[in-house]
RNA sequence: GCCCCGUUCGUCUAGCGGCCCAGGACGCCAGGUUCUCAUCCUGGUAACACGGGUUCAAAUCCCGUACGGGGUGCCA
């Protein structure tokens, strides 16, 4: 049996979509489940499109991910050659020919057939040049793209490894362009060419490029292979409504996620479940697990929809999963970026083991630990919970007696104040919210007895006093 | 317009002719545990787009309709 070899091969015009990602991804899986090769190739053949940015960007993120590629990232850009070669073939053998139209006009002539209500389409009118016309058209200053002759009549169909037969008649394809007339090669082109330079058996990518196939099949044929490579074309990733997932619906680029604390194995595991899904019904998979059970006949067929809610669900699975140190070091660039000089380590280690139940995601532990970091007077009072905690009956008489608690009690991991809550007739349950509020800033946050003793007595008093003379 | 692909709870999905008056997960709702919040536990809510066939039997196969998406580019 030969060798599976999978590329992954982005465009690199912008920041990778979340879309682009999951193609990645089950390329990744595919390849590291057979044993087969993934490679990284970039399909920069726009070459006022793509940006070196963009292709250094796309390598930081699929390293982020943990999806490690075996060969490249080979650039289009720097195989121009061979696809020219490739085209200049097919126009010797009259598979190809040279066109004089210009962009603009051809563009002109689908409108008017748009609005005529006749189908867009090249017409051929340079399928059949002389030698002569040629000549004349370059005279009038004319550079000629090359376009690929398509077939007049027949089928075109392949079998796609998820979907079956997919066939369409040649008759509702027109002549297409290879070459710019500006010399460079197109994306059919040098995607078919790669594929057999680089023998591509398996082609994974989304359903958009389904129509595609049939392009590339013909030029690969048009070039002496009869071959071709297994297609599979999964759904795609939409917004909530089935729209293009765009930024309304959140966020859709990977560095987005990572600058909101998620993490890398959490994003692959949540993605990974958007189109496939293992047998067992299983949702929380590793990288590892992934690997073994993917199955590419088990990809879905319609389109899913991305769901932050159960993403956000699944990073707080691998953060309560995680062993406290990991957890520690993931948290530490957000806390360090937050709190810089003020941040002490053993105070932020305690915060994050205390955290680390209540969060869904790195950023929301780094923030519930602010009020360990800021300075008594700086601290802030959320008002809504202030407004709240502070209507409660008796509140003087609890922050007094509370106060005497901690400026004479034993200081341990754990500070109490129940019994000097009880001691004044109130019951703890309903009236601490006034002490989160004044230690910690807002009712609701990490555990008020450990949050006590972590920030210690002198600050936990400075509070309780400032609280009390806004009573 | 034409072509291609698709359609199971709000969402992700299981189901590949009988095990399904449809199972799991997220979300949501209710209750329990708990120093707040959260976690955790228990329970609940909610779907086979529609119409024809085929078959003893259809969510599962076929045809049509509707709806959605994609393509129709000198973007990929």
């Amino acid at each position: 049996m030969s060798q599976v070899r999978l590329r992954f091969s982005p465009a690199p015009t912008g920041f990778l979509h979340i879309g682009s990602v999951r193609t990645a991804l089950y390329n990744w899986l595919y390849a590291r489940h057979v044993g087969g090769t993934f490679i990284l190739r970039i399909e920069d053949t726009d070459v006022a499109r793509s940006t070196q940015e963009s292709v250094d960007q796309i390598q930081q993120v699929l390293r982020w991910l943990g999806l490690d590629w075996d060969e490249g990232p080979y650039l289009q850009s720097a195989r121009f050659d061979e696809y020219l070669a490739a085209a200049r073939h097919m126009v010797e053998e009259g598979r190809a020919y040279e066109c004089y139209c210009t962009e603009a006009e051809v563009r002109e002539r689908n409108e008017q057939a748009m609005r005529e209500g006749r189908p867009p389409g090249y017409d051929g009118r340079c399928r059949d040049l002389t030698p002569d016309d040629r000549a004349a058209r370059a005279a009038e200053g004319r550079a000629p793209s090359i376009r690929f002759r398509t077939p007049d009549d027949g089928r075109s169909s392949f079998t796609d490894a998820i979907r079956g037969e997919v066939a369409v008649e040649w008759s509702t394809i027109s002549d297409f362009v290879i070459v710019r007339s500006n010399g460079t090669p197109v994306f059919f082109l040098a995607n078919a060419v790669d594929d057999l330079d680089m023998e591509i058996t398996h082609v994974l990518r989304g359903e958009d490029l389904i129509d595609s196939t049939h392009r590339v099949l013909a030029l690969r044929r048009a070039l002496g292979h009869d071959d071709q490579p297994v297609y599979a074309h999964m759904p795609l990733i939409v917004g909530p409504g089935g729209a293009k997932l765009s930024k309304r619906h959140g966020a859709v680029s990977v560095e987005e996620y990572r600058d909101a604390g998620y993490l890398p194995a959490a994003l692959l595991n949540y993605l990974a479940l958007l189109g496939w899904g293992p047998d067992d019904g299983r949702e929380i998979l590793s990288s590892e697990e992934l690997v073994t059970e993917f199955e590419l006949d088990r990809v879905n067929t319609s389109p899913a929809t991305f769901d932050p809610k159960k993403l956000e669900w699944m990073n707080g699975e691998y953060i309560r999963a995680m062993p406290l140190p990991e957890l520690v070091s993931a948290v530490l660039p957000f806390a360090r970026d937050r709190y810089r000089e003020r941040l002490d380590i053993p105070r932020f280690e305690a915060a994050v083991r205390l955290a680390q139940v209540r969060s869904t995601t790195l950023v929301q532990i780094a923030d519930q630990m602010a009020f360990l970091f800021t300075s008594d007077d700086e601290m802030e009072i959320d008002p809504a919970s202030w407004e709240k905690a502070s209507k409660v009956e008796n509140a003087a008489d609890i922050v007094d007696a509370v106060m005497a608690f901690v400026e004479n009690c034993e200081w341990t991991d754990e500070i109490d104040p129940r019994p000097a809550i009880e001691a004044v007739g109130a019951k703890p349950g309903k009236v601490m919210h006034i002490l989160y509020t004044a230690i910690e800033g807002r009712s609701l946050g990490l555990p008020l007895f450990d949050s006590i003793s972590l920030l210690g007595r002198e600050s936990t008093l400075e509070r309780l006093r400032a609280a009390r003379a806004r009573l």
